[in-house]
DNA sequence: AGCTCTTCCTGAAAGC
DNA sequence: TGCTTTCAGGAAGAGC
């Protein structure tokens, strides 16, 4: 899953590889991901590729403005998420295509830059130069800049859990499920935890994590779960590393208890049961902690559902 | 404000 | 073995 790390080595990639070169045509296929995918085959011919961004998950390619029309003579931005299974590639426009390539970007070299999605959760946009700000605007902060004492102040007082919170690309940009529990291992605080229970010291300790799990994740080339490869079309390394996400039942590297598995803020969490202390239930022995819940049990809920409309 | 549920989609894994 | 069901998840929107 492309987060923050996939994300920036995606576009260390593409950096070494478009800015110079020309987008000659457009071929699409599926395209129910993209914003307007007429104004995006037509407004992007004959443009050169200036920068490549990373804004929190985004890929921002910049392309300079070319001859013609007024519109033509503003600078472009392509916008590119990769939601779960985004892959952008450059390739020889004479490699084989992979199932599922629904974006072909030629270039004046003859090569391609392909987006492939095969569930297609990813997005595509072109946004005029003058809406980027606009755009960075809906976003949180990157974690990677944002100062400890600002970070503080963005998670004090929220009462949500900080799983939710981290999660939340209005508070920080970038952050998926994967980073946000190997953050909170190496902070040793419990994902259902609420972020107005934490003192200064537990965040200040959560945004060195953060720096420490990504900048190792970027380091590693980021995590290949299930589709994730480079621009150059290959894996990262970082899963290895991992110490809870994906390792349920197994031995916390710290102090040896199994890592469990719950449901947080509607996504699966892993947390180590000793290391990272549970929030404080109302009443002490209900037994049921807020917000954490249980995992449906093979067998259990089965009939329902296929309320047949007529 | 914040939580849960639903929707989108497909391949892998689990279930029978 | 082989068909069927469930699950995963990023983000947005609905409803409570």
């Amino acid at each position: 899953m492309p987060e923050l790390p996939e994300v920036e080595t995606v576009v260390r990639g593409l950096r070494r590889v478009l800015p110079g070169h020309a987008i000659v045509g457009v071929r699409l296929g599926k395209t129910d991901f993209i914003d307007d995918p007429v104004a995006l085959a037509e407004s992007l011919p004959g443009r050169r590729i200036g920068g490549v961004q990373r804004v929190g998950k985004f890929i921002d390619v910049e392309l300079d403005p070319s001859e013609g029309p007024a519109e033509r003579a503003v600078p472009l931005h392509l916008i590119v998420h990769l939601g779960m299974t985004g892959r952008l590639v450059v390739c020889p426009a004479s490699d084989p295509i992979p199932l599922h390539t629904h974006v072909f970007f030629e270039l004046d070299d003859g090569r391609e830059l392909r987006y492939a999605d095969s569930r297609r959760f990813g997005r595509m946009l072109v946004l005029p130069d003058a809406m980027i700000r606009a755009f960075h605007g809906k976003l949180g902060e990157e974690p990677l800049e944002i100062p400890a004492a600002e970070f503080r102040k963005r998670l004090a007082g929220r009462h949500a859990r900080i799983k939710a919170l981290l999660l939340d690309q209005h508070v920080l940009r970038g952050i998926g499920n994967i980073y946000a529990d190997e953050s909170l291992w190496k902070a040793r605080i419990h994902p259902a935890r609420s972020a107005a229970g934490l003192s200064a010291q537990r965040l200040d300790g959560l945004w060195r994590a953060i720096r420490d799990v990504l900048q190792g994740a970027i380091r590693s080339r980021g995590s290949s779960i299930s589709d994730f490869v480079d621009a150059a079309g290959k894996p990262g390394e970082y899963q290895l590393r991992h110490r809870v996400y994906g390792r349920e039942g197994e031995a916390c590297h710290r102090c040896g208890s199994r890592i469990r598995r719950v449901i947080v803020a509607g996504r699966s969490s892993h947390f180590c049961p000793r290391c990272q202390a549970p929030p404080r239930s109302g009443r002490k022995g209900s037994g049921k902690r807020p917000g954490v819940r249980a995992l449906k049990m093979k067998g259990q809920h089965h009939a329902r559902r296929r309320a047949t409309r007529s």
